[in-house]
Order: C-alpha cells, then sequence, then structure tokens
DNA sequence: TACCCGTGTTGTCAACGCCTACATATCCGC
DNA sequence: GCGGATATGTAGGCGTTGACAACACGGGTA
C-alpha cells in the first residue's frame, strides 16, 4: 500500500494510537465530557463504529488517556529529580515543580486522572499512579536514610506531599487560584513540607 | 389545593428544590456523569422540559450543587473549628477531620466541587468556595497572631492546608488509598503542616 | 489455495440536552 | 376582585450520542 494515499485502506492501520492522539487533543481543548466517540472516528477517518474494536466503551478510552498520563508524569518527575543541582531540598523542589507544570500544561488530563470512575478491578490506572509516585517516593526514603528527614512512614510521607501538590493544582484548575500563582505556592508548600518533615 | 394530593397540581410547588434534592441523590448514588435531567424529571412527577425554567442548561444545576457543597462544608469546619477543646492545635485538627469526613460521606458532590467546568463568569463557585474556605484561614490568622504560627501570608497558607487535605481525599477517591487511612494520613499531614509552620 | 479472525462498516435503538410553541397558574395594579 | 402580565409547567421535535448486531474486508497461516 502506497504511503501517501492517506484514503481509505479498509484497514487503517494503527486506529488506536491515531484514537489516543485524537483524544488528547480533544481533552485538552474541549475536555474530557465533551470527548465523543464518534467525533475522534470521524477527525481519524473511520466509520463510527470501528473506535469500538479497540474501546468497547468508551471509559475505557478515558482510562486509557489517564494511564499514559500517569506515565508521563511519572517519566517528568524521575527526570527533574535526577537532573541539576543534587543537593536534597533542591531535588524536591524540582519534582514538585516539575509535577505544577505538568498539571498547568495538562489540566483536563490531571482532571481525568483525578477522577473516580476508572475501571473498578482497576489494575490498570491505579497501578499506573502508584508508578508516578516513585521517585517522590524515593527521593522521601533517600531523605531518611541521609537523616535529613525524620523517619516515618515512607509511602504516607510521599502520599502527602503528592496530595498537597495534586490538590494545589486542583485549586488552579478550577479557578479559585490564579494559574500564576501556583509556582509560588508550590515553593512555600515544600518549604513548610520539609521543615515539618526535618528530624 | 389540597396537600394530600400529591398527584400533579399543574405547578410543583418547589420544582427548584426538588430537582436539588433528587440531583444530590442521583449524583450520591450514581455521579455527575450519569445525572440526567429527564430523569431528575421523571423523578420528581414532572415533564423533561420543567426543569429548564430553574437551570436553562444542565451545568447550571450542577453548579448549584456544587455551591451547597461548599456552604455545607464551610459551615460544617466552621461547626467544628468552634466546639471542643480550645487547644489551637486540637482545632486545626478538628477543622481538617470534619472536611476529611465530609469528604468521605460526599464523595461525588466533591469531585463535582473540585470540577473545572464551572461558569467562567462565575462570581457563583468561586465564591462560595472562598466562603468555605474562611474559617481555615481565620483559624491561621489567630495562630499567627497569638505566635504560634511563624507569620506569611495568612490566605497562601490557608489554600496549602486546604489543597492538602483535599488532594488526600482525592487519592481516596479515585482509589488510590483505601478510605480507612484517611483519617490517619490527615492527621499526620496537619502534624507536619503545623511544625512546618511553627515560629 | 482456503480458511480464520482481527479489524472496519453499516444500520439501528433508546436516551439525552436543548429548543420552540403552547397551556396553565399566580401575582399585582386597578 | 378583575384582568392582563408574568412565572412556571407541558408537548413535541431536532440533532447527537454510546452501545449493539450483522456484515464486509483482508492479512497471516496451515
Amino acid at each position: 500500500m502506497s504511503e501517501q494515499n492517506e484514503q481509505r485502506r479498509y484497514h487503517h492501520g494503527d486506529l488506536r494510537a491515531a484514537l489516543l492522539e485524537a483524544a488528547e487533543h480533544s481533552l485538552r481543548s474541549h475536555g474530557a465530557a465533551q470527548l465523543s466517540l464518534r467525533d475522534l472516528a470521524r477527525e481519524v477517518g473511520v466509520s463510527h463504529g470501528a473506535p469500538r474494536r479497540h474501546f468497547p466503551e468508551r471509559q475505557d478510552l478515558l482510562d486509557a488517556l489517564a494511564e499514559n498520563g500517569y506515565a508521563r508524569l511519572g517519566e517528568r518527575i524521575r527526570r527533574a529529580v535526577a537532573s541539576g543541582d543534587p543537593d536534597f531540598a533542591a531535588r524536591v523542589q524540582r519534582a514538585t515543580s516539575a509535577f505544577a507544570h505538568f498539571a498547568m500544561e495538562n489540566r483536563a488530563l490531571l482532571e481525568l486522572m483525578n477522577a473516580a470512575k476508572h475501571r473498578p478491578e482497576g489494575t490498570g490506572v491505579p497501578r499506573s499512579a502508584e508508578v508516578a509516585f516513585e521517585p517522590l517516593v524515593d527521593l522521601i526514603r533517600e531523605g531518611q536514610e541521609r537523616r535529613l528527614l525524620r523517619v516515618g512512614s515512607v509511602e504516607e510521607i510521599g502520599i502527602i506531599l503528592y496530595a498537597t501538590i495534586n490538590g494545589l493544582a486542583t485549586l488552579v484548575n478550577n479557578g479559585l487560584i490564579d494559574a500564576e500563582r501556583l509556582e509560588e505556592l508550590v515553593e512555600i508548600a515544600v518549604d513548610q513540607f520539609l521543615r515539618g518533615t526535618a528530624p
């Protein structure tokens, strides 16, 4: 098949990926509630029934988007922790700042990630979320081992830090804080966090 | 009109309130996405077009629910602060614990309150949200005045505390933490918060 | 070659939000 | 209390959606 002829070969080739990409774009510009399977099908150039093969229900597609989001968020935090000034507090600040930037660049996606509607069995989304937590948890474990933080449940303290940044981002997302203030608020919050968990 | 005859007087009497009540129930049992205006109309016993008089668009009803939620949350926090052991730290713990309980008893509502889709002009929902913040902000202001907390922007510190609890509740809501752990996590978070903001 | 099965198409259904035209009740100035 | 203005509810309809089923295509393999 000639790749230059984009017109309608019967089989799309990689419909699943194409749908996810279109969905990501639609999510970004119109929000999850406005996202329509039939719209995506039109955009990608397939019939309205085709998406069903890859996402039997609409929620399956939303879950895939959320999972993807967690993977990217985790990777981004991981990179932020690894690069730059190796000072511990600086790395924590970079990690949370990376989170905040991700949140502002992917507002609707973050809301989707925070939605309660994921598949109940859900080894999918929750699992990918835990992977995104890992770099923060690792950082806190390291801080405790190096006696920079007081001892305590590493996982619980990591969750609290994650929740704080996520909560601030949520407040920006629904218009209760201006976006420009987020960076500063995160900085203050992390400052307080480090003082509060100091040995 | 005989009040005992519940059947179909042409005018309902207080349709707006009846719709909100039915919506609250539907929200609780099926979530905001499943909430249907026509369903509510059926439940209340009016025609499918009637709700439009009180909520021209579906989002208007969701906003009203969110606003109502903020009012109740604020009131609840206010009461928690006022009653019981007057020790400062104890009052902060009670305030946040009240928040956590509200969150667990109104999961779908909290998600709605955190949604980004409120009316843009929005002197409605954001305003009512700020009212809900007030008791926390007041508490922090008092702490600073009594030299129990280090000085700093009262509003910003209040927002951070609110965001932390809200973030933890969100993690419970989407299944990343077990609900039973919330109380303990909030307690730890508030502990850290008080240490982090100590003078 | 012949078959199989993953993938895409077509047609259908019930439900929804939103709209308009119309009906009925309630309120307010006379 | 009368009568029109206004608020509130009804009836019907339009276009869109998600989900479903029956069918069409075509690449991979025995």
